[in-house]
DNA sequence: AAACAATTAAAACACTTGTTTCAATGGAAA
DNA sequence: TTTCCATTGAAACAAGTGTTTTAATTGTTT
């Protein structure tokens, strides 16, 4: 009687109930939410024609994300997760290499991942790639809600440029480093226009941008 | 009476009922919406937020604008003139030099304008600079309605980067325009805030900010 | 089969939005 | 003084906003 007791009792803790079609229409939402942020921004954005689009009740937002903002959250955290696993793994096969990094290596590992993932994720690549680009273009408070969430990770890139550059202040590489994330969410929102860098979206245009950029910012980066 | 009457209609062509209150409530509605476009964006600010703070009547939006999307666009125009203006002044000082023009000269006359007019500008100019950057962010249509004034200046400047990179496509010399303005909006947005090139504003900051974002750019721009 | 709790549906709430209307105002022209 | 017209004030309009509430609907467990 213990034991079967306690179990149930673990059983609900870890969220046993938790049906198909429940997790179907949440990411259904932050899925339709994301194209919608990344189209239109916050502001523009409203629930309405987004339960629309998912084809869910509105009721079903509050429910699972509690309010626009934390729908927000929850976009732009899912959408960091993705980009900042794949900049340290790729971070980790420089380290395992014993070389020391050069400028080229850490750039590339800071922007190649949110530019790869684009022809990977298939119709939503240039979808995140607009949203990542949106974000930073958001009026306070919401760029906070997306900014911090890669606050950390930007830490971890500075130390390392730092070590490479060591006759660079901080604050220099700051700036640096911030210019560079320009650079990026520029190429990411513009994906797709023409007379840019990223137009067919193919996995070979995608490489050359990147050794474009990467050379495009190391060269400022270094002086 | 010929005269008299042709005369007459000549002076209400020119608009002689011009009343000084009227140019007063039209500038202080431009004022107050670039502030408010400038830190919440078009779709973050209402006209009755605009009309409160500027302490004028709602009609008068209407009237003298048509409607919040014209009215964004007159804030974009005027704003855009002042720093075209700024940038051609300084490429002519270049050209009277009979000197050619380097690549630095020709991103500095780029660079150099919207950045000086802050601390000239007094508590417009981080306004300005902000709502400049503001204009970049934000989603279609607005961000066409800001674009249009500028591309024609752009399309001058490539022109002259063409002739001294001749050795670069022009889709190339584009992309890398592309980002230059990328770098030189960010820094307009970040005006003020911690961590940033400019910080406290002062014209001297100003100056320093100026050559190391030329030098940021032009590294990339000439590789 | 009954009780349970997670999820969804429909409606209402309390405001806010851009825009329009129309009468009042006030200064210049006749 | 009267006419005229650009400008403003106050109110209304129609539609849309995020959010909350309450009742139905699920599939699961007892």
């Amino acid at each position: 009687m213990g034991y079967n007791h306690k179990y149930l009792l673990f059983k609900r803790l870890i969220k046993t109930k938790v049906n198909v079609a429940a997790t179907d229409t949440k990411e259904q939402i932050l899925n339709i939410a994301e194209k919608l942020f990344a189209e239109k921004g916050f502001a523009g954005t409203t629930l309405r024609g987004a339960i629309r689009e998912a084809e869910v009740n509105i009721a079903a937002v509050h429910y699972h994300f509690g309010s626009k903002e934390k729908l927000f959250s929850a976009v732009a955290r899912r959408a960091a997760k993705q980009i900042i696993q794949a900049q340290q793994q790729q971070l980790a096969n420089y380290e395992n290499r014993k070389q020391p990094m050069s400028v080229e290596n850490i750039l590339e590992a800071f922007i190649a991942p949110p530019l790869q993932m684009i022809p990977q994720m298939g119709e939503m690549g240039v979808i995140r790639a607009q949203f990542m680009g949106r974000c930073r273009g958001e009026p306070f408070p919401v760029q906070q809600l997306a900014e911090k969430e890669f606050n950390e990770n930007h830490q971890r890139f500075l130390d390392l440029l730092q070590r490479v550059l060591p006759n660079q202040t901080r604050s220099e590489l700051q700036w640096k480093l911030d210019l560079a994330v320009a650079v990026l969410i520029r190429v990411l929102t513009q994906v797709g226009k023409p007379n840019t860098l990223i137009q067919k979206n193919s996995s070979e245009e995608v490489e050359a941008a990147i050794k474009r950029l990467v050379n495009f910012v190391a060269q400022g980066m270094k002086t």
